[in-house]
RNA sequence: GGAGAGGUGUCCGAGUGGUCGAAGGAGGCGGACUCGAAAUCCGUUGUACAGUUCUGCUGUACCGAGGGUUCGAAUCCCUCCCUCUCCGCCA
């Protein structure tokens, strides 16, 4: 969420924001809202001045005339603060709901334009693969190779569901290993996070936690959903909380599951593990002072690239456009992985994204720091170490031999154990 | 799931319906003493929102949450939640 008073002060940008971000929010509402609750609580404010007031008064031993009168004057004022007390809340009720659609301001930056079409590409990095063979796509591979089982999966438990068997169980543990070793070494803070938040939690990220739009699977009679991401949670982990300032930054690495309903998403690029509705990803979160957040971002990229360099898969970074940045993000890089059998003549995945929220989520979530100038709200960044799916779309997909088998790339190869997978010898 | 105990400020802990934003202690911060430190002494010490003559001041709210009684509630009543201990079940 936005600040209330910074929506009222500088509406003209907030609405610009909005709609070079495509999204339905009505700025001039929340700010008119804004302004029509102040004059209530300071109306109420004063009546229970009053109130507070005439109560003080009975101390003084008043005698019985004017005793009779203060019980008088007492219930007149009670009377009134009633019904204005249910206004108030009323009022917040609305403010808070048109206020929470406002999105995030955006960096200047930042690409404009309506969706991912207007993507900047900041950069490409790596070799594509120039096959001699005809290729497959992770589908076949994974089903030749007796890695991959997606109808099993349908039959037990419906679409975009898989079994991950045999090598490519190693190639998860693996892959998780491998990006755990590198954050450990950048300083993060190793986390096992609940699969499961409040939604409380999940809306203060910023996620709508139910309605139809909504990604994520809610639980029965609970308050509470499946996450979709360990953003969720590590960014609720300090939550009402005032951190120390000489703790910060602090830098969380968190392994969980994912669970998306991806409700309607269909076609050719969701087909395989690249759109499921269960996954396990690493995570890393960043808590910072809002002075030092864009430098963070940097480096939040920096090892998403680091990661995928480290595992020889070509790919492309994207500084996002301000239509398909969502409402947390200030700004948003992608990094774009090569998928070989994506389409006709392959193409670029998205494969991780780095996301600067500044204070947008940490002020919903109540995550603070003191400064000399009072209390200050955290900026909070998130990033995709890895996505365990999607890695191993790009893996197989990349390091698809002639003969059918898939070769390990070198980095990987001690936390799988394995140099290559196939080919099946029969 | 069954039985019992309890939820007060950063922590511990007191609190008779008005003098309680809340004793006392610890911790933190500032200062005195000291060559320096410890000890001791003095002062200070939460959060949010609104207003403002704005590095301060004023008001309101907050003693697990939500209702109620009352001129007035941390204190009385009701409902709920959570934590702890013991038992049961269990990876």
């Amino acid at each position: 969420m936005l600040d209330l008073k910074f929506i009222r002060d500088n509406l003209d940008a907030v609405k610009a924001n909005i709609a070079a971000r495509n999204m339905q929010a009505d700025a001039d509402l929340v700010a008119r809202l804004y302004d029509e609750r102040n004059t209530l609580l300071r109306e109420l404010e004063q009546l229970r001045a009053q109130r507070n007031d005439n109560a003080k008064k009975m101390k003084a031993k008043p005698s019985d005339d004017e005793r009779a009168g203060l019980i008088e004057e007492g219930k007149r004022l009670k009377s009134e603060i009633p019904e204005r007390e249910r206004r108030l809340e009323e009022l917040e009720q609305s403010l808070y709901a048109e206020a929470e659609k406002i999105p995030n301001m955006a960096h200047p930056d930042a690409p404009v334009g309506d969706d991912d079409g207007a993507n900047r590409e900041i950069k490409q990095v790596g070799v594509l693969p120039d096959f001699t063979f005809p290729s497959q796509d992770h589908i076949a591979i994974g089903e030749n190779l007796e890695l991959l089982d997606f109808e099993r999966a349908t039959k037990v438990s419906g679409t975009k569901f898989y079994y991950l068997k045999n090598q490519a169980v190693l190639l998860e543990f693996g892959l998780i290993r491998y990006a755990l070793d590198i954050l450990a070494r950048k300083g993060f803070r190793l986390m096992i996070t609940p699969d499961i938040a409040r939604e409380s939690v999940v809306g203060g990220i910023g996620f709508n936690p139910r309605g139809p739009e909504s990604n994520l699977y809610t639980l029965e009679d609970e308050d509470t959903c499946l996450v979709g991401t360990a953003e969720i949670t590590l960014g609720g982990y300090y939550a009402d909380e005032i951190v120390p300032v000489e703790e910060l930054p602090i830098l969380m690495a968190g392994v969980s599951h994912c669970f998306r309903r991806e409700a309607g998403a269909a076609g050719q690029f969701s087909k395989g593990l690249y759109r499921v509705h269960q996954f396990t990803k690493v995570e890393m979160f960043v808590i910072c002072t809002p002075e030092v957040s864009e430098q963070h971002h940097e480096q939040l990229r920096e090892i998403e690239e680091e990661i995928f360099s480290g595992l020889e898969i070509p790919y492309r970074v994207v500084d996002t456009a301000t239509g398909d940045l969502g409402a947390p993000a200030y700004r948003k890089y992608d990094l774009e992985a090569w998928m070989p059998g994506r389409g006709e003549h392959g193409g670029w995945g998205e494969i991780t994204s780095a996301s600067n929220c500044t204070d947008y989520q940490a002020r919903r979530l109540g995550v603070r720091y003191k400064s000399e100038s009072g209390n200050r709200h955290v900026h909070m960044l998130n990033g995709t170490a890895i996505a365990i799916s999607r890695a191993i779309i790009a893996l197989l997909e990349n390091y698809q031999q002639a003969d059918g088998s898939v070769r390990i790339p070198r980095s990987l190869v001690p936390y799988v154990g394995f140099e290559q997978i196939g080919p099946r010898n029969e």
